[in-house]
DNA sequence: GGGTATTTGTCCGTATGTATT
DNA sequence: AAATACATACGGACAAATACC
């Protein structure tokens, strides 16, 4: 008997969920009838609970109950989608249903600052140079979905590219304004994907649990000109709980039949 | 003064971390000394640990103590290598030294299943039609890496392609040999990328902490073939905490020089 | 709105087990 | 073998959130 009881208490309890006996969105006994049910005491019965919590199969409610998770429909966004150049180097969703995606972004929130170490590497520059960065949150259908920051040197804003500096949407796309005024042509970007915990502010706008047990996907998308030089840092923040990513290569049928399902 | 104690604690706990103070590796002061520095208690004191190595910043060594987790050195795996078909469907590693990546993979454990809902989806065929699953673990430099199961309709099988069922490698690749053997060219494939909590058996493969805070990516790789019709499915997992990876797209400069640092 | 019962969250103190040095 | 440090487990008390009447 070497496996503490916490989490033989945990394992039975994951085993009536997974057999579906306890069925998703359902309500699961309370701290005290399963402290009664396995004899154990209350502290104990919470350290299983907490553990199933970290695994993402349950959730606390305070004054509720503990109830067994819900899966999310996951929203699936494709990165290399076929009009490389076109869609700007935002990363734009591929959701269930096409038509209404109904994405909204804030407006732009525009600074000037020194390039962090992770800005300077990616755009090639030195580090404290400074750097344009254009923020903003977007949400799907009200709930919150990315965090994304847009970072641009300096330069281009001296040469020309002074909308950059507006707290105002680019009509037309970044890419297009940047072709237009600078004859800066994007001719690829290159997608540098990690997960990581999330800070506290996408913690606070995603709403994800307090602990950080739900991590982030980190995209930084860095945009290539012809000559081969970067022209663009974007990076966006993606709750790991409700996103899922496509990478098409080569000749594909149709890219619509992907429903994942999965148990 | 509403927020819990043990957040206050993890939170200045926290700012000594990342301000440097205490540094990556180094002992922290045990739960007793933290118990009268803070004074509270010594189950507070652990609550806020707790809440520190589930965010992945502090890890806990039972005799030893409580330590700043080092940064590991991430792997970057590039996912739409050039040669689309040439490497197979599996997912090879471009690490940080081309040339000695020493990926050694174990010989594929082969058995004949009933296709799940998520191996039917993604080979589009009925649930519960037979397939022949192949399973390889992964190691880079002696440290687990990957592991990864191939799922190819039975059909191949029976057609002649023979080898699929015997438990070696094949040799110059899986593609090769149906190309070789049934004329079926793969074309393109697509990678659906999620993050999920480890089963049992890859936190026990990979190390991984055993209340499930890691998380791991499971790459979906499905081929085609020249009609446009499934020929396979590789699902591979990844630790999130030691992976990293890349997409290009459209022209790029050269793809060496991606060397991945952030704070 | 108020009051009460229920349920989880926080915090304490203590005892004992286990891993490491 | 002994000391140290974290892990597990218990029991108790009060706070905070929620639901219901």
């Amino acid at each position: 008997m070497s496996t503490p009881m916490y989490r033989q208490i945990a394992e039975d309890l994951r085993a009536q969920i997974e057999s579906g006996e306890l069925k998703p969105g359902q309500q699961m006994r309370t701290e005290i009838e399963l402290r009664d049910h396995y004899a154990a005491s209350r502290n104990t019965v919470r350290d299983a609970i907490k553990l199933l919590t970290t695994v993402g199969l349950v959730e606390t409610r305070p004054g509720q109950g503990t109830f067994v998770v819900k899966k999310i429909n996951p929203s699936v966004t494709i990165l290399n989608t076929d009009p490389l150049t076109s869609p700007g180097g935002d990363i734009t969703n591929g959701i269930g249903d096409p038509e209404e995606s109904e994405v909204v972004s804030t407006a732009p929130q525009v600074e000037i600052q020194q390039a962090s170490d992770n800005v300077a590497t990616h755009l090639n520059i030195a580090r404290g140079t400074e750097v344009v960065s254009r923020h903003q949150a977007r949400t799907v259908k009200g709930i919150p979905w990315s965090l994304q920051t847009s970072f641009y040197p300096m330069d281009f804003v001296f040469k020309g590219a002074t909308k950059l500096i507006e707290a105002q949407d680019i009509r037309a796309g970044a890419v297009r304004y940047l072709a237009d005024t600078l004859q800066l042509r994007q001719v690829g970007y290159r997608d540098h994907i990690l997960v990581r915990a999330p800070d506290a502010t996408e913690t606070s706008f995603f709403g994800l649990p307090a602990d950080g047990r739900v991590g982030v996907f980190e995209i930084s998308r860095t945009a290539y000109e012809e000559n081969g030089w970067p022209m663009r840092l974007t990076v966006s923040v993606f709750p790991t709980d409700r996103n899922q990513f496509v990478v098409n290569v080569g000749e594909l049928p149709d890219t619509s039949g992907v429903d994942p399902r999965f148990a």
